[in-house]
DNA sequence: CTGTTAGCGCCTTCAA
DNA sequence: TTGAAGGCGCTAACAG
């Protein structure tokens, strides 16, 4: 393995003077940089990460966890998709990502904070949640400022109390109401539950905008009922949904798995979808394509998130940026089908 | 941060002492091995795993390359449970589990030599790829080997010449056949490609075993078509199928995209699933839950496969076995309604 | 601008 | 059975 003293020896430098060249740290002769890193670059010397570490008293890894919220999520698409974010983004620097789960919740909490103890004792020179917006995790976000690791949350909201990347449901919620508008649509439901942060905002901000009447239809659902209980409960709201709002033409609704209900269930009523009424899902999930019409839908850009929080969150470790701070990510409507 | 020597200062023993007793490396008389788990407990010692890895020369990384056959695999479901199965395992030891991915294919191959020698020049302890069983890679084994890094494929098939965990898809397709001659079927037809792997052995063998017509229908796909075109080539295939088998009474498909298009091409032609013709799937993707029946499918154990290359590979780490070896995992059906 | 020195926490000699 | 010494590769402090 090439290590520094091979350079030295190579470039007759002390170790030192290759040491300062390599990390660019100044009080380095031109001419000896120059010799330094050709002969760093011919030997193919890489920093021993354990030796770095040691002296450095900190790790180069960063820690992504995962938050599981509900059983079925262990390897939810929408995360993993951001967790090769984070990774696409670290591959090109001398951190390392590492993984780990986490289950929230009252009924795990004990285990979670145990987990999570463990991994703080690790030391990891920062750490990215994803899908941590939750309140029942601000303890560990009071953990992690205690020890000073920088931390940075993606989530469905803004104002964490730290930096974050949020996706931003509100404007794609209106931008589907202004995409439905423009088609024609003067009738627009939100399905959803009371609780479906940022797209019943987003929804009242765009029909007001629009001169639209607010048509909320509640499905009452859990909020994290299992997805096939969410499809059969959009098939079979159609009924009331229709008497509720005989007038309807479109309908936005807060899961793709809601939306391929409805669109299941307006067949089985004779209504066409989008021409009788249009369907606008949630989430990009892959069943929006095996839907009958497929489905269009509000996507978050979950690549693009993860790398934008493992930049930031370099920008902190290195102190580039102090006060914490929300990113705002625009989500963007596929159309194909159904709307 | 708690290290040997506050232990050692602790118990007034040597930081030697409590390296070797912590480390249960003989030469400690018993008092003295309890006096210092004790206060390690106490003191809340984690062993600072920088310097051990400089110290030992070796690194506590496992690191997991998830090999993307294709843009839409890069968080495959399938791919992702077996990482949190290893992460699982991982996360009761001091190993860390890291997370790459790696392109495959002619055209990723510079790319992807360029990455895996990144991977290998930090000297991971040892490497899981996960879907790696294309010959395609091979170059990526040998290079492993020739840097004594230990590394296990979860694969689809055995034979790779290096430790593998793989699914036992003939085995799963033999229980499907049984399964369905069970339930009184006697014309079953296996509907796949020429390629699909350990499908056809386990058809064969179970029509064989059962004295029923081997049924072969090829559906001329493209291995890695796109999921809704596989979805589409099911639905539209349904016809030449039925002319080629007109006895048909159970399909078997290689996925369970193909099995969902088959169940709504057979609707269309007014063929009731599953009394008319049973549908079995493979994979028990999510779209199961969501066809009219839901699908019954053949499902490989995700999770308990991650965690079982984990457990070899740290075996195989610690030198508790030598020689390579493939270790079968069967895989189960999932009944639902559409069989 | 450059080189020497010391030490991060751990483990492997080797001596007692 | 125990302890002392040395060094893994790197970087900060200090001296030249």
């Amino acid at each position: 393995m090439v290590k520094l003293k091979d350079i030295a020896d190579h470039t007759g430098l002390s170790i030192n003077t290759v040491s300062r060249a390599l990390r660019d740290s100044g009080y380095v002769s031109a001419q000896a940089r120059d010799a330094v890193l050709k002969a760093a670059q011919e030997l193919g010397y890489k920093p021993n990460m354990a030796a770095r570490s040691l002296r450095n008293q900190r790790s180069y890894e960063i820690a992504v966890v995962n938050f599981v919220i509900h059983e079925r999520l262990y390897c939810d698409t929408l995360s993993m998709e951001k967790v090769a974010g984070v990774q696409k983004f670290l591959s090109a620097t001398d951190y390392e990502m590492t993984l780990h789960y986490m289950n929230i919740g009252p009924k795990h909490e004990e285990k979670s904070r145990r987990s999570f103890s463990a991994l703080l004792r690790r030391k990891p020179a920062g750490i990215i949640c994803v899908a941590g917006g939750e309140k029942s995790t601000s303890w560990l976000l009071a953990e992690a400022s205690e020890q000073n690791i920088p931390l940075i949350v993606i989530s469905g909201g803004h104002g964490m109390g730290c930096d974050s990347i949020y996706i931003d449901r509100e404007q794609g919620v209106f931008d589907a109401v202004k995409f439905l508008f423009d088609k024609g649509k003067r009738n627009i439901v939100l399905a959803g539950v009371t609780t479906c942060s940022g797209r019943i905002e987003g929804y009242e901000f765009g029909v007001q905008k629009y001169g639209l009447q607010n048509l909320f239809f509640n499905v009452k659902a859990y909020w994290h009922a299992s997805i096939d209980k969410m499809f059969y409960i959009g098939k079979s709201c159609v009924k009331d949904l229709l008497k509720k709002y005989p007038e309807v033409d479109a309908v936005i609704a807060y899961s793709d798995y809601l939306a391929a209900g409805l669109v299941a269930g307006f067949q089985v009523v004779g209504r066409k979808v989008p021409d009788d009424i249009a369907v606008v899902g949630f989430d990009n999930r892959e069943l929006c394509l095996f839907t009958d019409p497929p489905l269009t839908t509000i996507a978050q850009p979950n690549a693009e998130v993860g790398e934008a929080a493992a930049s930031k969150l370099l920008d902190k470790i290195n102190n580039k940026i102090s006060e914490n701070n929300d990113v705002k990510v625009p989500m963007r409507i596929i159309v194909r089908e159904s709307a």
